[in-house]
DNA sequence: AGCAGACTTT
């Protein structure tokens, strides 16, 4: 072969063909051999080829190597080194080329070397530099420069940039656009991008990409619809970057069809684009689809990066895949990169608390190495979830501790649940009184929360007043301030305040009716809860799920509508689940109905045979018409079930301090005084007429046994250490995980007239007030 | 002369 003449068309071909490392190495050894390993313009190339191929260590032995390095050769390694995100590195080959070689930069050397400025005060330094040595007119380094004030917020200066620009291409253009568009500026992105339409620019396949996240963001579809056809006139959906965009804004409004449309549609998908698709169906609640593409995805033999795995730990947490979640912990182990990134780390967090395993997710907390607010809101909102509510106060607690987390909205409506939960007024109100001070309060989420909070801890007129004081476009305040009104029994005001919400324009969701459907049914409103019920179908078009069944079951139930229940349950397009006949079974309770309420915990048992309070229901059914064998029955039922029971506590707060008891608690400091009280009452109790109820005890001991079991209820425990630890004629507020127990209910009917005090009960279902003997409710609890 | 550069998506 003669390479003397026309070596350099061969060489540049066989550059051209060098698609592998090893080919490549084969060509660098060649050059060895051909004695032009010196030279520099192939050195570089050959530079150049291994940095392409991502061998940056053999890039930088190719420069290193390299005599006499021109400032080509310099652009190369610089660009290289930014092009692999090694800024730091890039920065070093910048300052040997400032002061250790003879060579003057040039246009090139700025745009990687603005890009690989990590922070403000080397960006001025840079530009300080372009100006002295007159390279700020060139249009690339002056989008360069655009785009370094714009990523560290520096909006103004780059402004001033993009002004002073004699000189402005589409990329110009694009690089403010992107600048106000990243910082979250859709006015002023939108402004630049009319100013540039009205110089007569067309928008390019970059414009496109980066105005359609704002249309997202500013919830415009109809410019987000409007861009789309633009892209089709100008053929820019060939463009992996427009195409990628626009699957992610129709995931953003919901429209998978149209995700799914422009996917399918794509000749070539990257890795963006299945994150894309993928993230759109796990974002829109469709986690099977999800899975489904995600499977398509490795089969065809794309490896999934880090964002990948963040939408599949999320689907799993949606699918409750218990064996798939531990593998893909198991990955994100072995890659490290729980190290990489906070966002995997919190999406296993999340994952796991999802699959209600708290103890796996609070140990994926520990390990993180480093905590932003979203990892603590995670945590908080796990416990909170997952009916922990002591644990997600706590960890609240450590977050406060800690320097440089701010909590955000997302701290607040994961914490004031919790304490709503444990109904810690002074703790949610505390809360409250620092949202004031920023008016974060008047987010609708979070007054949602307070308005919940002071609802459920009996403070109704807060409630109301917060709910008048707080934006109300959406359904999402009316249906907590309508769930409070329901749960304090006042069921005709919370009609009214929705017919309210329809004057004003709102539109109810399937949320708003289980609020107005469960208020209809405390109130005993049978007719209102039909029109209701009715209503939801005809003119909303919602389609009733099991909750609202539930409801309706309850309250033609408890009105004693058992026929009209029954066939409402027979009914129903949807299978009956546990709180479907757990309603009926109630019903039937209250009015003695024991035939249709043995069929009702037949079917009962059918789908959910651990629930302990189930048997309760049943045994008391029987009791109260006298059929004792049917309570031996049951019992004996309960016992081979070997049932654990879902620990039974109540909460009383005395001071600032939230007591917790629960059921036969004996370790309590005032254990012996809160027993001494109790006794002294039971006698009391009983000269006035009280009978212990048997039937709520499903052990089968003996009757002063079972008078023991009673009276170490939780709700008594608390009641009692109420009793001792307040003034005299105080009001007690007990709050109680589960529903009151029947025995209980009717003692504290005793205790509210004995102790001449106000008793407020807030039970899982609903508040009972207790005063002279008498209870709200009415005994229909 | 060759070699190298900006603005865009999850």
């Amino acid at each position: 072969m003669r390479f003397s003449s026309s070596s350099s068309s061969i060489l540049d071909s066989l550059f051209n063909s060098c698609t592998t490392i090893h080919l490549t190495k084969s060509l660098h050894a060649l050059l060895f051999v051909l004695g032009k390993s010196h030279n520099v313009v192939l050195s570089t190339k050959l530079l150049n080829l291994y940095a392409s191929l991502g061998y940056l260590s053999l890039s930088h032995s190719t420069f290193k190597h390299i005599n006499n390095k021109n400032i080509y050769s310099w652009n190369s390694i610089i660009a290289a080194y930014v092009h692999s995100h090694r800024y730091t590195q890039a920065l070093n080959f910048v300052n040997d080329l400032f002061s250790l070689s003879s060579q003057r930069p040039d246009f090139y050397t700025f745009p990687p070397t603005l890009k690989a400025c990590q922070c403000l005060v080397d960006g001025r330094k840079m530009h300080c530099c372009i100006l002295k040595m007159g390279f700020e007119n060139d249009v690339f380094v002056g989008a360069s420069l655009i785009n370094l004030y714009s990523r560290f917020g520096g909006l103004d200066s780059a402004y001033k940039v993009f002004v002073g620009m004699p000189l402005r291409d589409v990329g110009s253009w694009n690089a403010m656009i992107s600048g106000f568009c990243q910082n979250g500026n859709a006015a002023e992105a939108l402004d630049v991008l009319n100013k540039m339409k009205g110089e007569g620019l067309k928008m390019d396949k970059v414009t496109v990409s980066s105005i359609l996240p704002v249309c997202a963001q500013s919830n415009d579809i109809v410019s987000g619809l409007l861009i789309h056809l633009y892209v089709i006139k100008h053929g820019l959906e060939e463009d992996v970057f427009v195409s990628n965009a626009l699957i992610n804004m129709y995931s953003k409004f919901g429209r998978l069809g149209d995700s799914q449309r422009v996917f399918d549609y794509m000749k070539v998908k990257d890795l963006v684009s299945w994150n894309s698709i993928i993230a759109a169906y796990e974002q829109n609640n469709d986690p099977t689809t999800a899975l489904g593409l995600f499977k398509e995805m490795q089969f065809i033999g794309i490896r999934p990066d880090l964002l990948t795995v963040v939408s599949l730990a999320s689907i799993l947490g949606q699918l409750s895949d218990q064996m798939v979640s531990k593998s893909v912990h198991g990955f994100v182990m072995r890659h490290e990169w729980l190290e990489k990134d906070v966002v995997i780390g919190n999406a296993l967090v999340n994952m796991y608390a999802k699959l209600g395993s708290m103890d796996c997710a609070s140990t994926v907390f520990e390990q993180l190495p480093l905590r932003d607010i979203i990892s603590w809101n995670t945590l908080i909102t796990g416990y909170a979830q997952n009916g922990l509510a002591s644990e997600a106060i706590d960890a609240y607690n450590m977050m406060e501790q800690c320097e440089n987390i701010i909590p955000n909205q997302g701290t607040w409506v994961s914490i004031l649940p919790a304490y709503s939960h444990l109904g810690a007024l002074q703790q949610g109100m505390k809360i409250h009184g620092r949202l004031i001070k920023n008016s974060l309060y008047l987010d609708v989420f979070v007054a949602t929360c307070l308005i919940d909070m002071y609802g459920k801890c009996g403070r109704l007129d807060d409630a109301m007043s917060l709910f008048y004081e707080i934006p109300r476009e959406t359904s999402v305040p009316w249906n907590a301030i309508i769930s409070a009104l329901g749960i304090h029994g006042h069921g005709e005001q919370a009609l009214q305040l929705f017919k309210d919400m329809l004057a004003e324009g709102v539109t109810a969701d399937h949320i708003t009716f289980i609020s107005l459907l469960s208020a209809c049914s405390h109130s005993g409103l049978v007719d209102e809860g039909q029109w209701c019920f009715d209503m939801m179908q005809k003119e909303f078009g919602i389609k009733p799920g099991l909750k609202h069944y539930g409801c309706m079951v309850d309250l033609l139930g408890r009105a004693g509508y058992l026929e009209k229940a029954y066939s409402l349950v027979s009914s129903m397009p949807l299978q009956p689940d546990a709180s479907i006949w757990g309603a009926l079974l109630g019903a039937c309770r209250i009015h003695g109905n024991v035939e249709l309420g043995t069929f009702a915990s037949s079917r009962l048992l059918e789908v959910d045979s651990d629930n302990v309070g189930y048997y309760v229901l049943l045994s008391n059914m029987y009791a109260n018409v006298g059929k004792w064998e049917g309570v031996a029955k049951v019992r004996s039922l309960a016992r081979d079930r070997g049932l654990t029971k879902t620990p039974g506590w109540s909460s009383v707060v005395v001071g600032s301090i939230i007591e917790v008891f629960y059921t036969g608690n004996q370790t309590h400091p005032k254990c012996i005084e809160i027993y001494n009280e109790l006794r002294v009452l039971t006698a009391k109790m009983k000269s006035l007429g009280y009978v212990p109820d048997y039937s709520f005890v499903l052990q089968d001991v003996e009757e002063d046994e079972k008078e023991q079991i009673l009276t170490s209820h939780s709700e008594r425990l608390a009641i009692a250490f109420g009793i001792i630890s307040t003034p005299p004629g105080s009001p007690i507020r007990i709050f109680k995980n589960l529903r009151v127990c029947g025995d209980c209910h009717n003692a504290t009917k005793y205790i509210s007239r004995i102790t001449e005090r106000d008793i407020v009960v807030r039970d899982s279902n609903r508040f009972h007030h207790f005063k002279d003997g008498m209870c709200s409710c009415g005994d229909y609890w």
